[in-house]
DNA sequence: CTTGACAGTGAACAAGTTTTCATAGAACAT
DNA sequence: ATGTTCTATGAAAACTTGTTCACTGTCAAG
C-alpha cells in the first residue's frame, strides 16, 4: 500500500475518532475546521488521496458517508476493518460487538493527543449515557509473544484510561499496534513484548484506543 | 420508555442495520425508498417520534447524523445464565454473543445418549430455524491446566459433533465438566489434562454440549 | 358525531455538503 | 531550468438532505 503523508494520516485518524465518538462521519467542513484549512478543497484533495491510496472509500455524492477499506467479511453486523501497519507488525482489525448494540464502524474512543498525561476519559458523563463498548481485535504479528499474545489471537479491548504497564491498542503516528504502555515520568512510549522489536516512541500523535483486557485463542 | 409502533421499530431496525452494513447512516430518502414512502415527510414524522420517545437522537442540521440511545428495557442481548455445577469442577455459564444475534438460554443442543457413536447433530431443521450459537463457559477448577486452560478462563463452546481429541463440555453422569474426549474403538471416555485427575468413564449417559473452540483469558 | 392522535401525500424551500474550476507556491527529481 | 507532485486558496456550482407547509385519510376514544 502506498504510503500516506502525515496530514493524510492525521485526517484519517480524525475521521476514525469522529466516528467512534459520534457514531457518524464528519463532513468535509468538520475536517476543514479541525485542521484550520481555509478551503474545503484542501480536505477534498486529501480525501481523494486517501481514496486513491486505498485506505478510504467514499460514497459519491452522499454526505458523511465513508468506508474504511477493505471490507471483505461484510455480512451485516460484522464491520471489518483492515489496517495495514508497517511490515510484520501489522494488525488486522475486526470490529466485533458484544451485547448487540450498534457499532458505527471504527472503535476509537480517544482524541488524538500528543501528550498522554493530558489524555482524559473521552466519555464525559454529560455527553454519554453509558459505558463505551468493548471490541475485539485480531492480532497479526508476533510483537507480543512474551505476553502470550500470538498471531491469530483475538484481544478484547475496552476503552478507558490506561495505566503504566497496561497492554493497549494504540494509534501511534497513524499506525495501529498492540503494545505495552510505558510511562516514565513525562515520557511515554510503547514497548513490544518481544526482544526483537524496538520501543515505539511517539513522534506525532498517540491515541489509545483501549486497554487489552482479555485474549482469546483458538484451541 | 414509551412504546414504539411497528413501523417505528422497523425503521429503527433498518437504520441500525444500515449502519452496521455500511458504517454510515441512511438519509431520510434512503429510508423513504426502503419503505416505499411517497413522501419524505412520512419518514420525517417517524424520526420525530423516535426522537420524542427517546430511542434516537438526531443531530440538528447534520446529514446522516444520528445517535442511538441504548435501550434499557427488554434488551435481550446480555442474557447471563449462571449454572451451578456440582463440586469443584463446577462451571459457571455466561452466555456471550458475537455479532449481535439473540442469545437463547441454556445451550442444550444434544440429546442424551449413552452411545456416542450414535449421536447426531441434534438440530432438526424443523425445530430450529437457525444455526446454533456459540456460548461461553467460565472454567472452574484446574483439570485442564496442561491444555493451558486455567481456573477463571472462559471457553467458547460451539455445538457440533465432536471428534477424537476435541476438548468438549460434557454432561457426564449428571455432572458438567470440561475434558478432552477420547475415542478408543468402541470405548469412549473423558480425559483431564491434569495428571492428578483420573479419566472419567461414563457409566450412565454422556451428553456432549459442545466443542471448545476458543479460550479467553483475562490479561 | 366529534375530537384528537397517528400516518401519509405532494410540493417546495433552505441549509448542508460535495464537487468542480481556476490559480499558485514549495519541494523535489530530471 | 523545467516539469511534476503535493498542498493549499478562493469562489462558485451542483447536488444532497433535512425541514416546513398545506392537506387528506384512518381509527379509536369520549
Amino acid at each position: 500500500m502506498e504510503e500516506l503523508t502525515k496530514k493524510q494520516r492525521a485526517i484519517l485518524d480524525y475521521m476514525k475518532a469522529h466516528v467512534a465518538e459520534h457514531t457518524y462521519w464528519p463532513s468535509i467542513r468538520d475536517i476543514q475546521a479541525k485542521f484550520r484549512f481555509a478551503s474545503t478543497n484542501a480536505v477534498f484533495g486529501h480525501l481523494q488521496a486517501l481514496e486513491r491510496k486505498g485506505v478510504l472509500q467514499r460514497i459519491p455524492g452522499a454526505a458523511r458517508a465513508y468506508k474504511i477499506v477493505p471490507e471483505v467479511l461484510g455480512d451485516t453486523s460484522e464491520t471489518v476493518i483492515r489496517y495495514e501497519g508497517p511490515g510484520d507488525d501489522a494488525i488486522a482489525f475486526e470490529s466485533v460487538k458484544f451485547a448487540g448494540s450498534i457499532a458505527a464502524g471504527f472503535p476509537d474512543y480517544t482524541e488524538s493527543s500528543g501528550v498522554l498525561d493530558s489524555m482524559q476519559v473521552p466519555l464525559a458523563p454529560s455527553s454519554r449515557r453509558r459505558a463505551p463498548e468493548s471490541f475485539a481485535l485480531r492480532v497479526r504479528g508476533d510483537s507480543m509473544i512474551d505476553a502470550d499474545i500470538n498471531d491469530g489471537d483475538t484481544v478484547i479491548i475496552e476503552p478507558g484510561v490506561p495505566k503504566h504497564g497496561d497492554i493497549v491498542a494504540a494509534l501511534i503516528d497513524g499506525e495501529t499496534t498492540l503494545k505495552r504502555l510505558i510511562k516514565q515520568g513525562s515520557k511515554v512510549y510503547l514497548k513490544a513484548e518481544n526482544q526483537n522489536y524496538p520501543d515505539l516512541i511517539p513522534t506525532n500523535s498517540l491515541t489509545i484506543q483501549g486497554i487489552a483486557k482479555s485474549v482469546m485463542k483458538r484451541i
